[in-house]
DNA sequence: GTCAAATATCGTAATAATACGATATAAGGA
DNA sequence: TCCTTATATCGTATTATTACGATATTTGAC
């Protein structure tokens, strides 16, 4: 006997309807706040937008440049966005970027 | 003489008010789809829901072992679905999972 | 110019991710 | 049972990420 429960095949819930240089972009933005650490430090500019790395060493258990190393990569990906000011470097969530996250994430998925 | 712009530190653009093991997950899921080798695995499986390992060998350059790695980590992280049929195994997204990324990700950005 | 403060970068060690070939597993058919 | 098919897992090499201490760079104060 051939007992087959006919399994019903579900149209995709997304499109992801992307490609190219946008999808390059976006898979590099979801990599980089892919990490706890660089979660938090996106979480903690939220909560202290405009402050200084200084601030951001002090609240994480990490060395000075480790913190540093993952600015970078927050940077670099488009997260947020560094203004030199004296010696030091403020840093805030880089707005136009995020949005054009928000924008292309609710397209596709 | 001390010429100073007046720098504007704007609200924060997003909330980010997530924490626990709800962060946790959500880290996992963008860490997961972070990759671009497992990014097109998505974008496959959303042309064709239901294909088997397979289809996604043929589809991509990449060796059978190493899509195998990737479909685990794509299942692990609460991307996908597999389905054993018979010697095969089909894939599908996993709605439910992809609906609560969505919710979150909206809720948060 | 010299010094201190803040941060970035360098060099490097340890760990994790990625990829592959080879092999194991599980299911169906002969 | 034995063979084939499809996929997962193992072992391992290569590459990338993460972390650190040390050092370089940049700016402002004196």
């Amino acid at each position: 006997m051939t007992e087959e429960s006919i399994r019903v095949i579900p149209e995709a819930c997304c499109t992801l309807d992307i490609s190219g240089a946008e999808q390059e972009k976006l898979v590099t933005m979801f990599k980089a706040v892919g990490n706890p650490i660089r979660f938090e430090i996106m979480k903690f500019l939220v909560s202290r937008p405009g402050c200084i790395t200084g601030d951001i060493v002090e609240y994480l258990p990490i060395a000075q440049a480790t913190v540093s190393q993952h600015l970078k990569v927050l940077r670099q990906a488009g997260w947020i966005e560094g203004t030199v000011e004296g010696t030091a470097t403020s840093y805030c969530l880089h707005e136009e970027n995020i949005a054009w996250f928000r924008k292309r994430v609710n397209a596709i998925f």
